[in-house]
DNA sequence: CACACATATTGAAGCTTGTCAATATGTTTT
DNA sequence: AAAACATATTGACAAGCTTCAATATGTGTG
């Protein structure tokens, strides 16, 4: 499982804004739909919508269509594969001096 | 060692663009210097300057001062704060259903 | 002390993101 | 079929981010 920088990015992209960390707040306890995130944010409908597809794009969250309601969710498979990701990349193998010391 | 919504996505964005990922990919084998950071990236230096300023800002990664040189490392404390920060905002507890369904 | 070197800061331009009002799409109810 | 409802999309504007050239700061060297 290869991700380019590009699809890294795409990621922590969801956790770069202080609305979506909410979001993920209120998703902690199970699956919610999007009247009532709605109704704990401080945004409008179109922003929030506007924030749900940044986090399905992410990979962390998943969404599930049931009639008219929109049902949201932590994804395991995601949240596991952004914790391996940010392990791998911040991982240090240490091996060899800079050239400057 | 309760973070703010604020605060989490500093962490966060220090992985939001490509260059600082390549950044942590260029320092996973190590500490290294400025001068060899900037050889190794395709920006002017005042560019890396800027991004190293958002890593460190971000904990992820420590800037130590050494003579005119100044040298940059993966933290092992601050990836282990972000990866546990990570951990910690995608745990589910499942405890409840939503109003609608 | 003046100069060269490594890095940081400033200021401006261009691009991206967040936000909202208005509107569109799709679903259920009457 | 029309109305009501939930969510998504569009378009516009504001805010924030990335980038660079120019300049400043700090450090070692002749």
């Amino acid at each position: 499982m290869k991700l380019t920088n590009k699809q890294i990015t795409v990621i922590f992209k969801a956790l770069c804004d202080e609305n979506r960390v909410q979001i993920f707040r209120l998703l902690q306890n199970g699956e919610k739909c999007a009247c009532k995130l709605l109704e704990a944010m401080q945004c409008t409908q179109p922003t929030l919508s506007h924030h749900m597809k940044i986090l399905c794009d992410s990979g962390l969250v998943v969404g599930r269509k049931e009639g008219k309601w929109m049902y949201y969710s932590i994804s395991p498979e995601g949240t596991e594969i952004a914790v391996n990701v940010l392990r791998e990349l911040t991982k240090v193998s240490d091996s060899g001096e800079c050239c400057c010391k």
